[in-house]
DNA sequence: ATTAATTTTCAATAAGTTTTGAAAATTCAA
DNA sequence: TTGAATTTTCAAAACTTATTGAAAATTAAT
């Protein structure tokens, strides 16, 4: 297989399995891009080389940048603006934890929270379900919340290193 | 706060963290009313109690059995189905996370695999970038792939208790 | 075997999301 | 300033995904 393929089948295949993850096909399209450039692009070269509008190439680069997964850059003695990528997987990750971990988990154990507090018999077998229910997803949760918080700020290697001794 | 109350809200944000993590509005609202319902209910309680056509309740209840989170319950001397979630949350955790590594993972580090053969010389800065970067996921993504093989095999308080004791 | 109850299927439709592209805004060099 | 280069915005169009509902299939009682 060559480079031009090979690049082509990521981009396309990273573009697939962002759409699992809650990131638009595009958005995670420019992300292998930016991935597997040595060297930052604009605008104008993704929009070519993904044969997308500059609209779509400017929300996402922004939506990338937001997720703190693509930087600006700007270079000497260029009129345009240059797009780079965090090349490190390890930091993509915890990036994307943690931005998940705030936009979705947290407000979701704030929701929980309140719906503990419900007001009613818990002989009733209805009210006891529900109560049960929020609570083990709560405590599942403050769990999977600590567990991740610590992940965030470990070190790679540290952490699957010694995880997985520890349970050999 | 009353239980209808808390209930409805409980299911419509379930639903809205579902589109999230891969699993579809509706699809997430009936699991989230079956995770509510202490006793098994009928395709015709989920369709008057979130407001949705037969075929929809039909359809999803199908995927979330697929999803391994959802059985058919018969009773006996009743005619009509039964559906009933598990009720365990870290069960239905690990169920899913099998499921998405089985879905995503799995493939994704096979193409990966594939992708890394690729020829070419490695003085040159694009092909040396892509190298690395499919390396880079692949790595990462086989030690993730090594952990979650571990947790899906582990017994929740075993695991979260040992993990946050091993990192205070 | 017939029929009524129930479940399943799937084409049509509705709803939701993404993309385009051209106009507006901004930036910066002269 | 002015104006050319560049970026941003956003309404409309294209595309994707989810939902409906009625017909077909299945099931089980008589």
């Amino acid at each position: 297989m060559k480079l031009t393929e090979a690049k082509a089948q990521f981009i396309s295949s990273w573009g697939a399995f962002g759409t699992h993850w809650g990131i638009n096909r595009t958005m995670a399209q420019i992300h292998a891009l930016l991935l597997v450039s040595p060297d930052p692009i604009t605008q104008d070269d993704i929009m070519e080389q993904l044969n997308i509008s500059r609209g779509n190439v400017n929300m996402n680069t922004r939506d990338l940048i937001g997720w703190g997964l693509v930087d600006r850059v700007l270079i000497p003695g260029e009129r345009k603006e240059f797009f780079s990528a965090e090349k490190d997987i390890w930091k993509v990750a915890t990036q994307i934890i943690k931005e998940r971990k705030k936009r979705e988990l947290d407000p979701m154990l704030k929701l929980l929270s309140q719906l503990e507090k419900i007001e009613g018999d818990k002989k009733d077998a209805a009210t006891k379900q529900f109560i049960d229910t929020v609570a083990g997803i709560k405590k599942f949760g403050g769990q999977a919340d600590k567990m991740l918080d610590v992940m965030i700020k470990a070190d790679e290697s540290w952490l699957f290193g010694n995880i997985l001794k520890f349970f050999k």
